[in-house]
DNA sequence: GCCCAGGTGTTTC
DNA sequence: GAAACACATGGG
């Protein structure tokens, strides 16, 4: 059902057409939330394959003890951290891959020391990072840096694929390559277009094809 | 109780 | 290489 049959060209169209639509319904987001880069880093981490609620307990504990600090979650040893996280679940993985991206940004001397290189380059350092993969990547990029990159996930998935523009089976390069030739190769732009989708799913669109006061219908 | 949630790395065929 | 599996908590 809802297979998608149509050109790279239709996927454009429509696609914009859906950006268009939601930004009209909801207004722009504003996103990510979070008061801090260090905070989106964290929640990017945290919140794989995990509901935010979690996520928001666990840097609500790390808030707390004034660890949403680069320097002070580099200097954490990991038997501290992971009790601390244990709320967005998988916490023991977490909290080593939590210390793996932090390691390598201090390690680098912050975000700002980050400005000058090229976001391919950048990318490709960050998914070398143990726990870091496309999805954990682009939104740091995004979020946290700034960097023009369109962020795939599993709600941009379910929508993509309610609407017919996906059919399942598409890796996540070729939907990322896909939406970013949709659109304007703009930072506020994929950051809202994508923050709009995550809103849609959250309140649509969780079962059935489409739903009443559906923005799309 | 059971299913799901803003993935990723490892193991297995 | 694709598919299956491990990783864990909290809410509906």
């Amino acid at each position: 059902m809802n297979r998608y049959q149509g050109t790279a060209e239709r996927f454009r169209t429509e696609f914009r057409l859906v950006y268009r639509r939601l930004l009209r319904a909801f207004g722009p987001q504003g996103w990510w939330p979070a008061e801090s880069r260090i905070e989106v880093v964290i929640g990017a981490v945290l919140t794989q394959n995990t509901s935010w609620s979690n996520v928001e307990r666990a840097i609500a504990s790390l808030r707390e003890r004034r660890l949403l600090d680069l320097a002070r979650l580099d200097r954490i040893p990991e038997r501290k951290l992971a009790p601390l996280i244990r709320s967005s679940g998988f916490y023991r993985l977490k909290t080593r891959r939590l210390k793996s991206v932090v390691g390598w940004l201090h390690e680098q001397g912050g975000f700002a020391a980050l400005s000058s290189i090229p976001t391919t380059g950048l990318r490709t350092r960050l998914l070398e990072c143990h726990g870091v993969g496309p999805e954990t990547a682009d939104s740091i990029l995004l979020y946290a840096l700034d960097r023009p990159v369109f962020v795939v996930d599993a709600y941009t998935r379910r929508i993509l694929y309610r609407y017919g523009l996906a059919t399942g089976g598409e890796g996540y390069a070729e939907l990322k390559t896909l939406a970013e030739s949709a659109l304007p190769r703009r930072t506020a732009v994929l950051n809202e277009c994508h923050a709009l989708l995550v809103r849609l799913a959250k309140v649509h669109c969780r079962s059935a094809p489409c739903c009443t006061g559906c923005p799309l219908a």
